[in-house]
DNA sequence: TACGATTGTATCGTGTACGATATATATAAA
DNA sequence: TTTATATATATCGTACACGATACAATCGTA
């Protein structure tokens, strides 16, 4: 058994890991189309609905701007998409996909059905422990 | 629905969500104490068992050694552990805890049992959430 | 013994992630 | 209209996290 000895702890260290294998799971994958992985949840945000403020996908991702607005420039530098004031509130910028963008999804998605394949889980499970997440997510933090 | 539309994104999105939330959660309380969550965690593997190598702490963190050795560094720093070359194997180095670093212990235990607490799940709950995660992440890194 | 390969740790560069703070715009109040 | 407050984004400093690489110590084999 090679956690900590703690009931306790070990719950928080299972997400840490969970997270952790997930993303290196993710990684060399995304590596080939040039994507972190924080990089292809943004994007798969925009795929959804493009033309979001920064404030938006920031609230969405769960993280502060401050960790959004430099990952947003760098897809923009990377010529993934454009970020543009807003001209009826001029505090806000809104980032559109670029053609280029968009046309990553298809190969976004081909990578997320091998990983999802990969986990050997099935879809009812894969709910269930969705699921689970989500309330304890919420009751970690109920503000959100 | 503020998820991605795809089934297939929504369940990597809320283990990296739930990790997020975890974290933040943590964080403020662990703050009062001077750490953050990995150099929790990594003190939670050497109040199990002191003097581990940095290798070995890395191998039972998931992480690079060169992830683990500033973080260690940063522990030195604070005076929590110290770091010394093995005599047997001079390429070793293996940490140690001050007095100071296992006194933490039952501060720390304090802060995880009221965030267990505000997790809202009862044990058997979080077994099995625990062992799904585990199968999850051994499915996608099956190498470990 | 010598020497090539392996092992254990550390260094460097890039990319998240957050707290604290700054700045500009917008809104509300005096 | 001026002033105060709130909002939206960005900047700065610190701390993970990893790939690539460097370096010293060790081991294996000739």
């Amino acid at each position: 058994m090679p956690l900590p000895s703690s009931a306790d702890e070990m719950y928080c260290f299972a997400v840490y890991t969970a997270w952790h294998r997930i993303n290196r799971a993710y990684a060399p994958l995304l590596r080939e189309i040039g994507l972190t992985y924080p990089q292809y949840i943004t994007l798969t945000l925009l795929w959804e609905r493009d033309a979001q403020s920064v404030g938006d996908l920031a609230q969405r991702l769960g993280m502060e701007t401050n960790t959004v607005t430099p990952l947003l420039k760098r897809l923009q530098a990377d010529g993934h998409v454009t970020r543009q004031r807003g001209k009826d509130d001029k505090r806000k910028v809104f980032v559109h996909l670029t053609g280029q963008g968009r046309a990553l999804q298809a190969k976004a998605e081909e990578i997320t059905r091998c990983i999802v394949e990969q986990s050997g889980f099935a879809l009812p499970k894969l709910d269930a422990l969705v699921e689970q997440l989500k309330t304890l997510s919420n009751n970690l933090t109920p503000q959100d």
